[in-house]
DNA sequence: CGGGGACTTCCGCTGAGGGGAAGGACGGCG
DNA sequence: CGCCGTCCTTCCCCTCAGCGGAAGTCCCCG
């Protein structure tokens, strides 16, 4: 093929994954247009590449000239052995807080300087949340954020308290603050949040520990999300901590997760 | 590129997409070679592509030198609006159901001859069955399946009944017999299944149904995977029924679902 | 009715990529 | 202990797949 010199310089073969690059959770649906500018193809090669990963079932393109991702990229991630088996066994767990609870259920793993959520159970009457599976959110502003970030190697941390984003107007964003906050969630095993993250939304959220020879190692994150004038908060912690030792202990002997 | 006019003939993308053909529910972790014979690549193009694909992040190499799908297709794959809005809608209805019976349960829809798994929750007492989101199971083997095949089109119902597998020594194969429990699943709106599928689970299932100007059309099918000795199957049926409806209920005014 | 933005089709030139060949790295066997 | 079979990796030359500029089509909007 030709002109690849051209800007960027992909190496992976051809611009065909560059093309899906564009694809993200803000951006789940795309023009042409859009695609070619947001991965920087020129408009010509995106439009081929579009039609032939459309033709392979990679992307599926709507009446109204989008294109989004098609059921044999679905079918594929599915296959992912992300976090797998953590989910396996926490899965039931989490079903039991949320029978208690009847609210939404996380369970979140870190991702450098994010929360990744890779399950979450959520009935008809919980409270909406931003957070799916998949989703990757600011370690400082979510309830399993701060239990995950508490555990965080220092350098984590420090770049975690580095400039956070400012989510609502509750979003704590002061340094010192936080610091204090995360000393607080490791001396109580334990960390809440209030519309931090979204308005209406309190959470709270406690570590997932698996022993390991070393010593303790805090593997995910476990938290429900209530609304912010519930009342009875404190009554969740006992709830989830039975939980998320069970998760814990059900790990302990299986493979490694990760 | 060269070559190209080899076997096969993809005029998709390189061979890129070819590789990753490979990979589907039983074959989700494949060595070099294994890539190589299953899609038809050469060893060496094989090699090339998986390096590629692995630095891009769609696929992941084990320490044992197997492929997997990686973290970037996981992520993608989320993204993809398989039945979102069915699922959406559904999830707390079939939490409702697990609530009520703690079995497995299930939200399928017909996708060709398979029942397509679209969503699935399932508890720690529940029976361990081989189904999962993704999973394509046949239509006459499964409680989901017989509820959509009893509301599929004439052609497929022919291409089902025609050399039904066998799955266990439960499963029914005879045509006659499959054609007159699919009457018995229109008639009663509800279909069973007794070890059919995996020996030690039975099921029930009902079809969700979407008022249409047309009429009603069945648009998903819900069950719940229950241990074959349990003997109160029939105490399931209205759970299920009632699940069902709202979740129809739900649907109507909503875009459509394909 | 004319201008502009978005999409689609064409096609010639070229360097990306195909894949044969050869070179490790194991591990089992005689 | 050396030989051979299997699997993975590296090299590199030749070729045509595919890049992308240009021109054409559609449709919306003023």
């Amino acid at each position: 093929m030709a002109g690849g010199a051209g800007a960027g310089g992909r190496s992976v073969t051809s611009r065909a994954l560059g093309v899906l690059d564009a694809f993200d959770a803000e951006h789940p649906r795309l023009t042409l247009s859009q695609v070619a500018e947001r991965s920087g193809t020129p408009l010509t090669t995106a439009h081929r590449l579009l039609a032939e990963l459309a033709a392979w079932g990679a992307l599926a393109r709507r009446s109204d000239g989008r294109y989004e991702i098609g059921r044999k990229l679905w079918d594929l991630g599915l296959l992912a052995p992300v976090q797998l088996e953590l989910r396996q066994v926490a899965s039931p767990f989490l079903l039991d807080v949320h029978t208690a609870t009847r609210e939404t259920v996380h369970l979140a793993v870190r991702e450098g300087t994010k929360a990744l959520y890779v399950e979450r159970i959520s009935g008809r009457e919980s409270v909406p949340v931003v957070s799916q599976v998949g989703s990757r959110l600011p370690l400082h502003a979510t309830g399993v954020g701060k239990v995950l970030l508490a555990s965080a190697p220092d350098d984590v941390v420090e770049q975690a308290l580095t400039q956070p984003s400012r989510e609502t107007r509750h979003t704590v964003v002061d340094r010192r603050l936080l610091a204090r906050e995360l000393a607080e969630v490791r001396r109580r095993g334990l960390a809440r949040t209030a519309e931090e993250m979204s308005l209406g939304a309190a959470s709270v959220a406690v570590p997932v520990t698996v022993d390991r020879p070393s010593g303790p190692v805090v593997v995910a994150a476990l938290g429900v999300v209530v609304p912010a004038h519930r009342r009875d908060v404190g009554r969740l912690a006992p709830v989830l901590q039975v939980a998320a030792r069970g998760i814990g202990r059900a790990l302990r002997g299986s493979e490694q997760f990760r």
